[in-house]
DNA sequence: CTGAAAGCGCTTACAG
DNA sequence: CTGAAAGCGCTTACAG
């Protein structure tokens, strides 16, 4: 426990609240309110007094008070499965820096691939009554139930799925495999790999992906699996499989770009050229995409737009003003680079 | 706004609150109190009744109402620089993870560069009373001021400060930076080139580098300098610099595994061999380190144990009993792989 | 532009 | 083991 050693104030441990500063500023605690989250509202010489007493006590405003005097708690909940190796870490960054930017404070929970952890993480947020819920997985009965209870606003991001709760702010897998597909195809690759790993989207863009290829009528292709979260060193197993192909694949598709990137290190080591011998296609176009040797091939999506559409919504939910569309589609971009 | 279209009380709008459940129950709020916080003090047959009762009304507590009456807040902010790319990940994705098994919410800050950027983040982490403040950076006097004066127990990781304002817990940059020139030093390498980031530990890391190595009288070394957050793609430049030195280095010693796995693959693409012509060394022990070919040799520090030693801390503070220590050495490993 | 006062939904001594 | 009641520190109609 710090005590406040250099106190100008009475020396008493308590941290400062609005009582002591309207007293020492001469006015009531209503107006010291107002002053905090609507300087304009009060007239300025009134706000002057109030700000020396503010910095004279050095009071910090109690947002546990004033959350739920308020019911406003300026408080937004980040659920990811992971931190580390995620796809969506450039989302993530974005959208944490935006949030805290708008003096809203951010709530990290990381859901794993377990749905009781999500469930728990979903009622603790719920319990700090957050104003929104930002989400990436899926969502089981009972988080939907907890969450249509709740005047939180239900954000799923990074996907459109067909009926969301709240609002969807994202873009579609599935037309991103097609993009990929018909990318592969005009470049004359004739033997795609696909490597996909087992969450759901990564699923339709596998799905895409494939609807695309068939339609072109272009002959059989071959595909492994990966855990989530996928990884660089998910490669070396990837790169097993496919040399034990009868056929070589001219061209490996990703899930992502670290395993892009794996498989790239694995190729060189063994004394094959990229994309010459095999060619390699990423997912997301994180940084190292474009700064690996040779530079990857990926489909980028805009993480800051996705993190900044949420909070306009977010903002005009606040607002009361015109309700936010069910649906925020903010696309994505096929990137051609040396690896194929 | 979403409503309970589904709810089988009364159709109000507004979540049901603890009266709600006590009345339903035929108990008091303080009972109903007790059992959420403590179950075990009421009596089994009572217990059973208020459990039917939550279940009935979907109860979830408002902590931002139990925490305004307790002055518990039961949430910790964690303050870091950067998600992405960060040498830290696998410790903040430990910490969170064990955080919130714990039962406590974490509030997500990011700092970057910017000190005004932390102050914000820690006048909002002290707004929200939270019970702890994880810290990675340094400490500006504006920062110390706040935080000494607030219950907050301030815990400084990655890093052992002389003299730390709460308790810190991590390793010595020094000593780590030390063992890496008496490691390089015992593999016979004879002319390192250090890629030191311009962050302070960084420097502290580079210090102990050339103190070790020069208490050897091991001849003279070469040096580049990163900007923070070091990245992946930094390499690039890095070994056009390299290229440059009227005489090659035999070693690389690189502030992050990311940028050792650049400089491998820069390496590589040039015609190199790792380690023959060219040894790395990375800092941190990503799992990209031992994913890499070749796999890295890098510092192993244990993210996870810095994560329980600090939530342990919180804990123990929380029970008020022995005070906690004001340094918590974690140590670190060196673990010699294919790379030098 | 400002103040008096009720109320937000909990927790916790205190008493039994 | 349980209840009545005060209090945590704010916000916000309402009135002026």
């Amino acid at each position: 426990m710090n005590h406040a050693t250099d106190a100008d104030e009475a020396a008493d441990t308590r941290a400062p609240t609005l009582d002591d500063v309207a007293s020492r500023a001469g006015v009531s605690t209503a107006t010291v309110s107002r002053f905090v989250n609507n300087p304009s509202v009060v007239a300025a010489a009134t706000a002057e007094r109030i700000r020396d007493a503010i910095a004279a006590t050095g009071y910090i405003p109690n947002l546990l008070a004033g959350g739920l005097a308020s019911s406003k708690s300026k408080m937004v909940a980040v659920l990811i499965p992971y931190l580390t190796d995620s796809i969506f870490n450039d989302t993530i960054q974005a959208m944490v820096e935006e949030l805290s930017a708008a003096g809203t404070t951010v709530m990290l929970g990381l859901t794993g691939v377990s749905e009781s952890r999500t469930e728990d993480l979903i009622r603790a947020a719920l319990s700090r009554r957050v104003d929104a819920i930002i989400f990436t997985g899926p969502v089981t009965p009972q988080v939907e139930q907890m969450v249509r209870r709740s005047p939180a606003l239900f954000i799923q991001v990074w996907d459109l799925p067909e009926d969301p709760i709240g609002i969807a702010v994202g873009f579609s897998h599935e037309a991103a495999g097609s993009a990929v597909a018909r990318f592969v195809i005009s470049r004359g690759y004739r033997r795609p790999h696909l490597v996909t790993a087992k969450g759901s989207r990564a699923q339709m863009r596998r799905t895409g992906f494939v609807g695309a290829w068939e339609a072109e009528g272009s002959g059989p292709f071959t595909e492994s699996s990966v855990e989530v979260p996928s990884r660089f060193g998910h490669a070396r197993r990837i790169f097993a499989e496919i040399r034990r192909l009868p056929e070589m694949p001219d061209v490996v598709v990703c899930g992502s770009d670290h395993l892009a990137q794996g498989v790239i290190v694995e190729a060189l080591a063994a004394g094959l050229k990229v994309p010459e011998d095999i060619a390699v296609v990423g997912f997301g176009n994180s940084s190292i995409a474009g700064e690996m040797r040779p530079t990857i091939t990926s489909v980028e999506v805009d993480g800051a737009r996705i993190a900044r559409e949420a909070i306009a919504a977010i903002r005009r939910k606040a607002d009361k003003s015109t309700p936010p569309e069910r649906w925020i589609d903010v696309g994505f971009r096929l990137i051609a680079r040396e690896s194929a």
